[in-house]
DNA sequence: AGGCATGGTGTTTGCGATAACATGACGATG
DNA sequence: CATCGTCATGTTATCGCAAACACCATGCCT
C-alpha cells in the first residue's frame, strides 16, 4: 500500500520511504500493472479515437489536435480503424468499449443502431466529430459538408461559371463527401444550374487519378468551365494536367478542391479550396473529453465551425 | 461461468444454453470487461507500436502493414507517438509497458538505456523496425539507411553526375536521416567526390520549403548538377521550382528524393527515389509478433531488406 | 452391472492493484 | 495526565473475469 502510494503521489509517505521505494523500484525495473490498477480503480486513462483511415492526410490531422490537447492531461488516444465500414465500426467500438475507456471520440454521425446503442449505454462522455448535419448521441463537433457544398457552389456561381462538373471518390460509404455533393448541386439548383457531368474513382493514386479524370471529362464535355474535385489531392492532379495541357487557369477554367492540405502550397498555381478544420476540430473534441473527464461540465456540446475558403489562384474572384 | 464459455467460444456449452446466453446478453447491451478479463488470464491482446510521427505518409505506411496483418489474427495494434523525442519515447514505452501487450513494434534501434532495459526486462516480443544498422534488442526488419545513402550515391556517380548538393530536415534527432547522409557522403568520397553544398530545414510546408531551398542553395552554387533530397516532398517541391526555371531535368540537373511516396507518380516528371518497404516492414514486423504470441517460434529474426531505385524521369541511367 | 469416458455446468480461487478503514506513535492541548 | 489530532503505515475487501478443478448425468463398453 505504501508503495501504491509513493508511484501515484498520493496520501503521506515520509520522505526517506519514499526514497527507499522508488529506489528500489527502479533497481527491479518495477512497471506498474495498469490492468489491476484500472480494475480496482476503475479509472482508466484512454480516450478511444474511431476514424475509417490513417491514409489520406485527414485523419492524422484531427489525431494532432487531439493528441495536442490530451497531452496536458493525463488521458491517452488509443486508436481504431474503421475503414469506412459500419460493421467493422460497430465491432472497433465494441473491441474499445470493453476497455472501459474515459471517453469516446469518433467520426461521423452515421452509425448503426448497435454502435448508437452502445454508445449511449457506456455512460462516457462521446463526441462525434467532422459532421454536423445530424444528430448526435451526445456531443458533436466540426463543420457542416452541406453547408461546405453550398459554400462552394456559390462561389463558384459569383465567380461567373456556368458550365460545372463535379470530380470525386465513389462515395457510397463517405457521408461526408455526399452531404457535399448534395450541398452543392442544391445550391447550384437554387441558381438555376445544373451539373453538366460528373466522374468518380476508386483507389489508386490521387494525383495520377486525377489527371486522368480530368482528362476524361473534358474529353466528354470540352464546354465545361470549372471543376470542383471532392479532395485537394486529384484537385492537384487536374490542375497540373490543366496545366501542362495550356488551358487558362482561372479564365477559361476554374478548379477548387476541399480539405486545405497545407501541402498545396508549392504548386505551380495555387489551388482554391476550403478548409475543413481539422486540427481545431480534434482540438476542440479532445477538450471537451478532458472537461467532462474532469467532471467540469456535464452538458453536451454542439459545435459547428465554418470552413474558410481559399480562393487561391484557380477560382476567380466575384 | 458458462457466460464466460460462450463468450469465448471456449469449451463445451449446449447449444440451447449458448442462445439463451447471447440472448441475454444482447438484451442487457452486455458488454464484456476486458480489463478484467486480461487480469484474470493475463492475456492481453495488444501490441504496442511506437513510432515518432503520423504526419509524414511514412508512417501511417507501416502502420497499414501491420494492420493488415494483425487484422487476421486475435491482436490489435495500439499506436504511441514520440515526436522524435528519446525521453519522450522512454515515457511511452513505460505507458505501453503497464498495460502488458502482447509484443511491441517500435520504429528506430537508438533507445535510451532506460527503455533498452525495460524491453528486454518485458519478457515480450520486441521489434524494432525501419532501421538495421544497429543491434536489435531482439528482433529487427526495416532497411539499412546507410546503405540506401550509399547506393543512391553510386547511381549519382554512374549518372556522371558530379556537383552535388544535399538538402534534407534538420537531423539531430532522425538517426535514419543521418545514416543516410552518412553512408551517401562515404560512397560519394570513395569516388572521389566531395559535396559541395548543403541546405536543412525544419517545419513549414515541405513542398514550399523545397522550393526555398533549391533557389537558395543554387543561388549560392550555380554549378550543382544534382540534388539529393532528404525526402520525397521537398524533392517534388524542389523539382516545380527547377520545371518552372526552365532547367533541363536530368541533363542540365538531376534530382532524388527518398520515400517513394506513390504521390509521385502524376507530378510533370517523376521524381527518383528509393522505396524504403515501409508496407513489408510493417507487414513483417506484425507477422513475427504474431507468430510468437501462438508460439510458434522463439529465436529473434533480423531481417534487411533491400531498397529498391526508381530512376523516374530525373536521374540520369548509367 | 460396474467402470469409464464424455459433455455440460457449478464452485473456488486468484490475478495485482486501490478504497476504505484500522493501527500505532507522537506531540499538542486543556 | 487524559484526550485528541496528525502523520505514517498496515489490513482487508473488492474490482470482473478466467483457470482449475469438482460434480453430475448420460451413454457406451466389457
Amino acid at each position: 500500500m505504501t508503495v501504491s502510494r509513493v508511484l501515484r503521489n498520493r496520501g503521506d509517505v515520509s520522505d526517506s520511504t519514499r526514497e527507499r521505494v522508488l529506489q528500489t523500484a527502479k533497481q527491479l525495473g518495477y512497471v506498474p500493472n495498469k490492468i489491476a490498477g484500472a480494475l480496482a480503480s476503475s479509472r482508466v486513462n484512454l480516450v478511444a479515437v474511431i476514424i475509417p483511415s490513417m491514409s489520406n492526410m485527414v485523419f492524422p490531422e484531427v489525431m494532432t489536435g487531439i493528441t495536442q490537447v490530451l497531452e496536458e492531461t493525463q488521458l491517452q488516444p488509443v486508436v481504431g480503424i474503421t475503414g469506412y465500414m459500419p460493421e467493422k465500426e460497430e465491432k472497433v467500438l465494441f473491441e474499445m468499449l470493453s476497455w472501459r475507456p474515459s471517453g469516446v471520440i469518433i467520426a461521423g454521425i452515421e452509425h448503426t443502431d448497435a454502435s448508437r446503442a452502445m454508445l449511449r449505454a457506456s455512460g462516457i462522455p462521446v463526441v462525434e466529430i467532422m459532421d454536423t448535419d445530424g444528430t448526435p448521441v451526445d456531443s458533436m463537433v466540426g463543420i457542416s459538408h452541406r453547408r461546405a457544398g453550398q459554400r462552394m457552389a456559390e462561389a463558384i456561381l459569383k465567380g461567373g461559371y456556368r458550365n460545372i462538373g463535379f470530380l470525386g471518390t465513389q462515395m457510397a460509404l463517405d457521408h461526408r463527401a455526399r452531404k457535399r455533393f448534395e450541398g452543392f448541386t442544391e445550391r447550384l439548383a437554387k441558381g438555376g444550374v445544373e451539373i453538366l457531368d460528373k466522374e468518380f474513382y476508386s483507389g489508386g493514386s490521387a494525383l495520377v487519378k486525377g489527371r486522368e479524370m480530368t482528362q476524361a471529362i473534358l474529353a466528354r464535355e470540352p464546354d465545361l468551365d470549372f471543376l470542383y474535385y471532392s479532395n485537394d489531392m486529384i484537385g492537384a492532379g487536374g490542375l497540373m494536367y490543366l496545366l501542362e495541357a495550356g488551358y487558362d487557369i482561372p479564365g477559361r477554367i476554374g478548379l477548387a478542391g476541399f480539405n486545405g492540405v497545407n501541402l498545396l502550397k508549392g504548386l505551380p498555381k495555387e489551388l482554391a479550396t476550403m478548409d475543413a478544420c481539422r486540427l481545431e476540430t480534434g482540438r476542440r473534441a479532445a477538450q471537451i473529453i478532458a472537461s467532462r473527464v474532469e467532471g467540469k461540465q456535464t452538458d453536451p456540446v454542439s459545435e459547428t465551425m465554418e470552413p474558410k475558403i481559399t480562393y487561391g489562384d484557380t477560382l476567380r474572384r466575384p
